[in-house]
RNA sequence: UGGGAUAUCGCCAAGCGGUAAGGCACCGGGUUUUGAUCUCGGCAUUCAGAGGUUCAAAUCCUCUUAUCCCAGCCA
């Protein structure tokens, strides 16, 4: 009975029915290609979502997890422990082990031998300048390198010496010898290994060159067999050297690249240099700090992987550029919470209520329900007695009638309790409000007035002394501008106010609040424990994202 | 006259020659012990623009315009 949930239509999985109607395959292998030199982001999220989802949806089908790791410099062994997390925690499995580029090193390196013995490579000794200068610009066609044409025995001999480690980084490089005069710069005898004496996080010291992606990942695309590669718009000019390279060495397989565009998102930054700088200039506290848009960080805000998957559908895919709002994203978000979230109460920003006509050391257990919808999550008890808790922000000495909270002189109900009457209120000498004095009807617990009085208002509450303190971190988003990509200095948009610390008090029962498992503090949002910093000594909960709020005031 | 791509509602996005899906946002009504949720209703005579083909065009053709990507020994 289990219900596939598919994707919506997009020309990928188009492409793909047809590939699968004209009977060009038989089943689909997809990959998700993640470099091991940052962590994942909402973009890869969504990149993630659609290898993935395809192999979950179509028959047969399979996905691999592959480290696209030719570049020793930018890479660690840290990253690709948390990529693989991420992608767990998002809820995928590949197929198999996990794969490694640099487990072709070996054979990759057999193809660029095959090249050059076909006359299509050669080793090329211009420098970086020089290569640069040779490649012309992009209204005018390059020139080829004097090294072009040296005989084929010779650069074999000086790619096998290259290996060897007899030269220097930058002194020689292999190029595929392709068109110096092609429209297409990236056509322009692409270089294809470069003199790296680099430790490889997987392969040590067994090698001194390393592949360039260009060679690489149509390679590894073809030897994992491999039907359809997806990636974004960026490389749409790699594909006819992507091509090139698989139709010019003897290998079956040939992949098909698709691009696709990536996500743009409101307010966010999704650039693993842009972001890894926020860090180092200790803008946010590290890659998971719950304001970043990486994987990690969306986690310890309390983002259920089940609405980041939800949100990859409802973007879709395409060619097209997009900006996505924030507010597509925070819909799914609260959409799954509003459902899975149980229901709690905290005062974030507390002032002292007294209910005069209430026993002095009576306590009562109020039996309140875990959510409003759904039996199932069972009940809660809040203790109830004459010195409560409320947020400053529910009550006003005077007030319209749009204000439906507590006002002086006028009834509100608290929430799961009794309906209460503001009767006087004392300040301090700044005039700061200190306590509320009300009194309560007794008959109201579970029913509302018998004569009929209307109380519109609810607000919610904790008891003075029988209570958890907790910190709460109220997050807001991290830049004040849409496209923060865009700005000149990023610290002219950083929000100030994207991390608001506030001390607070909430339910007995929330104590022993699990890490990153959500609760909705009523009236206030969805809030979780936080996993590095909350403890039962001392509570910690991010805000995963506020209400909505249509009131606005 | 470098090359490659993209243009459908404020933001995403279906649509593939037969007369503009859906989601988010927004605006109204109802329910509500969360100003939440839920619910009902509204929201493109029009598909970047101009021509053309056709009984019929967002879909085909022509031209124009706008935007994005490409000159790392990064991926």
């Amino acid at each position: 009975m289990t219900q596939v949930e598919t994707g919506p239509s997009n020309f990928i999985r188009n492409i793909i029915d047809n590939d699968l109607e004209t009977g060009k395959h038989q089943s689909i292998h997809t990959r998700f290609p993640p470099e091991p030199n940052g962590h994942l982001h909402i973009g890869h999220a969504k990149s993630i979502c659609l290898n993935f989802g395809l192999a979950q949806d179509y028959s047969n089908a399979l996905c691999n997890l592959r480290f696209d790791d030719t570049n020793p410099v930018k890479e660690d062994a840290d990253y690709v422990a948390a990529i693989e997390e991420d992608v767990r925690w998002l809820g995928f499995e590949w197929a198999g082990d996990i794969h490694y580029s640099s487990d072709y090193f070996e054979q990759l390196y057999a193809y660029a031998v095959e090249l050059i013995e076909n006359d299509k490579a050669y080793v090329c000794e211009l420098n970086a300048e020089q290569t640069r200068e040779y490649r012309g610009t992009l209204t005018s066609s390059g020139k080829e390198s004097p090294f072009r044409n040296r005989p084929i025995q010779e650069s074999l001999d000086l790619f096998a010496r290259m290996r060897a480690g007899e030269f220097s980084e930058g002194s020689m490089m292999l190029r595929a010898k392709i068109d110096m005069a092609s429209p297409n710069m990236k056509m322009r005898d692409p270089v294809i290994y470069r003199i790296r004496f680099a430790h490889h996080h997987q392969t040590g010291d067994k090698w001194c060159i390393y592949p360039m992606y260009d060679f690489t990942h149509c390679i590894s695309d073809a030897i994992e067999g491999i039907t359809h590669s997806l990636c974004t718009l960026e490389f749409e000019d790699h594909r006819p050297l992507y091509d090139w390279v698989l139709a010019n060495i003897s290998i079956a397989c040939k992949p098909r690249q698709i691009e696709f565009s990536r996500l743009n998102l409101q307010y966010t930054l999704t650039s693993k240099r842009k972001l890894n700088a926020l860090i180092e200039e200790n803008i946010v506290a590290g890659w998971d700090d719950p304001r970043m848009p990486t994987i990690s960080g969306m986690r310890r805000r309390g983002y259920p992987a089940a609405s980041i998957r939800e949100f990859s559908k409802r973007i879709g895919v395409t060619k097209q550029e997009n900006t996505v709002e924030l507010a597509s994203l925070e819909a799914c978000v609260r959409e799954n919470l509003e459902a899975n979230a149980p229901r709690a109460m905290a005062v974030i920003d507390p002032v002292k209520v007294i209910i005069s006509n209430y026993e002095n050391d009576k306590t009562e257990q109020l039996i309140a329900p875990a959510h409003p919808k759904d039996e199932s999550m069972g009940t809660r008890t809040l203790p109830f007695s004459r010195e409560l808790l409320i947020d400053r922000a529910d009550f006003r000495e005077e007030a319209n009638k749009k204000y439906k909270r507590l006002v002086l002189g006028k009834e509100v109900r608290l929430r799961n309790a009794y309906v209460i009457k503001a009767e006087d209120v004392i300040k301090d000498e700044a005039g700061n409000i200190t306590e509320i004095h009300c009194s309560y009807d007794p008959e109201t617990l579970g029913k509302n007035p018998s004569d009929g009085r209307k109380v519109k208002g609810v607000i919610h509450w904790v008891d003075a002394t029988s209570n958890e303190a907790a910190e709460f971190r109220v997050y807001e988003r991290l830049f004040l501008v849409e496209n923060p990509a865009a700005a000149e200095d990023i610290h002219q948009v950083i929000n100030p106010e994207s991390l608001v610390v506030k001390q607070g008090f909430v339910e007995l029962g929330l104590a022993e609040a699990v890490a990153e498992k959500a609760y909705q503090f009523e009236r206030e949002g969805y809030f979780c424990a936080d996993s590095k910093d909350s403890t039962p000594q001392h509570l910690v909960f991010n805000r995963t994202v506020a209400l909505r709020d249509s009131w606005g005031g």
